[in-house]
DNA sequence: TCAAACCTGGATATGTTTTGTCCAGTAAGG
DNA sequence: CCTTACTGGACAAAACATATCCAGGTTTGA
């Protein structure tokens, strides 16, 4: 059960894109937010067009185009971004093997109600979906060591 | 970040198992688990072996062997069982992608804390797992609609 | 005007993990 | 001593994550 590293790409390079904006160096160009990190461009490009299509970010085509933060970087959290680079799914998948071998004959009614093995890992996953909510991306950049926002906006201004 | 289906089919048969041993017909071989939910036996063997190592079950060789728990379903939780299949690595792994690009030629003493990223992912997991502690195999066992732990009973029980 | 710099989406390739099977070895019971 | 059972390792297939490439579009500024 590993997390794409996707997430923490995006993570960062929201953070980055925090920092740009507050520079007034929004739109970010993806080659730039991928040189920043070392990262492949063309794979990163995959996870910037997914928090694209979540709403978190949006792009702008062209010359002096790139990349900026759709919403206030208050109002991203964790959760936002994990939920669109990782997708809607729920990480424990029910597969009903319940109905099957010994209980094959049961009619469907009596599988009306989810197990309590479905319902604790839902809740368990909630936990854990309520936690991530609970920071947001610009909380993750105040939480950076000084200097280092500034070193970033830097970076991605340069040529 | 799928989990393992190994999770459910182990969850399950931990139910079973306390059934089983409740009625006194521990130890149950693998097959007959298998056959009760009609699951591909030599894989649901994997699950069993890995939930022996983690000390969950212990099993008894030979004829009229088979695998029973190793102590009270009420101690069993499904952190236990999650962990037993899933192993111990956090579903986010840190790859320290800051260390690279723009950062690249500061001093490693500069990335000695972890960042918030990390901070909170680790967190949110924490969350989980305490959640996922709270429900034991007794609790789900107790959970099921009436007559089903003595039709499984049965089931075990069959030549 | 038009070429450069930028994004989008789909196709494709490669590597890793999950899922599943098989077999040779060992232990216990009747 | 033969049947039933567990163990561990090797292996194969399928699913998924990672990575690259290319053929379109947009906008800007020379
Ligand atoms: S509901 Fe319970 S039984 Fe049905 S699949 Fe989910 S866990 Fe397994
Ligand atoms: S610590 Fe922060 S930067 Fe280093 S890897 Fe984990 S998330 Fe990425």
């Amino acid at each position: 059960m590993r997390m794409n590293e996707g997430v923490e790409w995006a993570a960062h390079v929201c953070v980055l894109l925090h920092w740009a904006e507050e520079g007034g160096d929004a739109p970010v160009p993806a080659t730039r937010l991928a040189a920043a990190y070392d990262l492949p461009t063309a794979y990163l490009v995959k996870q910037l067009q997914a928090l694209g299509r979540a709403g978190l970010t949006e792009s702008v085509p062209g010359r002096r185009g790139g990349v900026r933060l759709a919403r206030p970087a208050a109002r991203i959290t964790l959760m936002d971004v994990v939920a669109a680079i990782e997708g809607p799914d729920d990480a424990f998948a029910c597969t009903e093997i319940r109905r099957q071998g010994m209980n094959a004959e049961r009619p469907a009614r009596d599988f009306a109600q989810p197990c309590g093995v479905a319902h604790a890992m839902r809740e368990a996953e909630l936990a854990w979906r309520r936690a991530l909510a609970a920071t947001s991306i610009a909380d993750l950049a105040g939480s950076t060591p000084a200097g280092r926002a500034a070193d970033a906006r830097r970076f991605l201004a340069a040529p």
